[in-house]
DNA sequence: TATTGTTATACTCTATAACTATA
DNA sequence: TATAGTTATAGAGTATAACAATA
């Protein structure tokens, strides 16, 4: 039952790329983001679906399946269940019958924003060892890499 | 068909948040990943678990599991695709009856040579809008992160 | 009792393709 | 023709639980 002390822990090539350590620190961020909002059953997809709904007024599903970088198709189980969820409702909209707007319901703005209270409690917990500023520096780094990604930026 | 202009971008709350640019950056990543090795047909995990195979002598199932962060049961399917490929060997341990080595063929090294050069170029690529400086703070950030899980750090 | 490798199973996330109703 | 929403389907990736062999 010893820990191994033999192996010096040799400095992978995998610690030395970006996307691998993009990849475990992401896991790690996920659990704990599951494990704040679990007392409301909500995936990260679904807390980034409801806080575009609950900040962009009228937004369609075309509208937020691009701003997530995600398909049509994938979009109508996460507003399915926000919907049966009594947070979210489709609302035809008269100029173009094709389309449904989506608007958050009184519950819906509640819990958005109490999810948010948590979320932002999540990120300070799970990110302690890293300073305001490095935040702030990590984000930029980040988006750096996002900006190769055409206007679907929300 | 105009691009809508009307909206001018609002900083969604998305956007602070340091889990949501993690995930976002890791798609692009991981997409441009997958091109890049897909004339290999070799997936980030198959190519993590060739990189620590090639690179630790007599890595078993079990230490290797605990290095990428994943459960021995997941290991299964990638080293069967490994070997089933002429890539790696499962060998028997005379100390332990239960453990089996997992050692690198000759056909393992030099595909595990070809895929570094590709990832590497790869990662160029990717990153073109980072210095070499940016690059290496960033890796440090997601290590930061990373340090609050315990020993399985390879 | 505990550990290694394994199987069976299920769940989440995502993509593709095809359909419908509108435009 | 093209777009919005939808359905059906399939494929990764991962986790849990249980099992046999071995320690």
């Amino acid at each position: 039952m010893k820990q191994k002390s033999k192996t010096p822990m040799p400095p992978s090539l995998l610690e030395s790329l970006v996307g691998y350590n993009l990849k475990r620190a992401y896991v790690i961020i996920e659990n704990d983001f599951r494990a704040t909002l679990s007392e409301f059953a909500m995936s990260p997809r679904v807390f980034s679906a409801l806080t575009l709904i609950a900040q962009v007024p009228n937004l369609t599903q075309s509208d937020l399946s691009r701003r997530l970088g995600i398909e049509r198709s994938g979009l109508v189980a996460i507003v399915d269940e926000l919907e049966g969820n009594g947070y979210v409702r489709r609302v035809p909209v008269p100029r173009d019958r094709r389309v449904q707007a989506l608007c958050p319901t009184p519950d819906g703005l509640t819990l958005y924003r109490e999810a948010v209270r948590l979320v932002r409690a999540h990120e300070d917990r799970v990110l302690t060892m890293l300073g305001t500023e490095e935040r702030a520096q990590l984000i930029g780094l980040l988006q750096k890499i996002r900006q190769c990604e055409q206007g679907d930026t929300a």
